[in-house]
DNA sequence: GGCGTCATGTAATACGTTACATGATTAC
DNA sequence: GTAATCATGTAACGTATTACATGACGCC
């Protein structure tokens, strides 16, 4: 593979309007960031890279006031990032999810313990549906265009997650205390 | 932090039943591989740093034929993993998911093209759900153990996802529609 | 005899985060 | 004037994958 899947959130990022390393990290960070994150370590590398491999053009922009460097798509990038966009390879989709992790290996750990480790990962996720919610869609046109519909999909996605934890909790809940009762007799 | 969360899928292995390397590996690749993968470079390298620090012990074992190392848990493993499990510290929770991410770039292109890709993600997803539906529950005791439930979990996640494409195909296709007679008129 | 699996391990490489260094401009 | 933000970049570090090397055992 010539580019890193990072590589191709640069380049969809700069096809969306002429843009800074800066102004990319900012828009990674309330939008992508939630399905594919990138830090400055790896942005300003990559756009050198990406303007050496002729996939972007750099220039020197003081329009703000600032000494800065924006960046606009080639043709060659725009091809790249449409290639990319419709290519039939295996799509990379990868979960590191603490929380289910521990859940796996909770046998060990009393009822309450169990309860209380459910509850903390139903937190997280309702907290980010939360915020998800209080992004502002930017523009509202007729046609929901694809970054909104993302966000959605963000929306729905953390609320299942927080959703299926509450419905786990009540399963414990009500386990707890059916093996109370049984106790009792 | 003292240990890596790698470090704890081992432990929580190893908790399970006296484990070689191998075995982890095999384990892992068929459970939490789908929220916590792992490969051999962590692994084996992990177990022996494991055994240094006393959380592990291992010894040769040749009860089934083959020259391997076999490792049990010490006590102060068991408390290291119980310390994890009910930690409060922010839990570790990442999707790379690049059926989203190009997803969130796709207003370029075609509806057809969008199509394409939207049924491509759900494909996966409905794969990787079939692929957990084939997994044996090995023991089916009354109580149903974490290990279950988080099957569960990952077998409704991964629904979830496929659905959500599911709709959002149908959203697409009516959208599309709906523009044909509007430029028909 | 050969293939598949069991089994251990490492080296090279890739990927990604964090922290730091540096400095200009803007808002209060 | 000073704090926040804009802005660029790198070095150190940590994490993880891939590929390779090696070899024994069991089944057909």
């Amino acid at each position: 593979m010539e580019l890193s899947k990072t590589s191709y959130v640069i380049l969809g990022m700069v096809k969306l309007g002429r843009r800074t390393g800066y102004e990319i990290k900012s828009l990674v960070d309330v939008s992508t960031r939630f399905f594919w994150a990138a830090s400055y370590g790896q942005i300003y590398p990559e756009l050198a890279r990406l303007e050496e491999l002729g996939l972007v053009t750099g220039e020197a922009d003081s329009s703000n006031g600032r000494r800065r460097r924006s960046y606009d798509l080639t043709k060659a990038g725009q091809r790249a990032l449409h290639d990319w966009l419709t290519s039939d390879e295996q799509l990379h989709i990868e979960l590191r999810h603490e929380g289910a992790l521990k859940f796996f290996f909770s046998d060990g750990l009393s009822a309450e313990e169990q309860l209380d480790l459910v509850r903390r990962v139903r937190d997280t996720h309702a907290r980010i549906a939360e915020q998800l919610h209080a992004i502002e869609p930017a523009e509202t046109g007729d046609k929901p265009p694809a970054p909104l519909l993302t966000l959605e999909f963000g929306i729905a996605y953390q609320e299942f997650l927080a959703d299926w934890c509450a419905r786990a909790e009540e399963r414990l809940v009500s386990a707890e205390s059916a093996n109370k009762t049984s106790k009792r007799r």
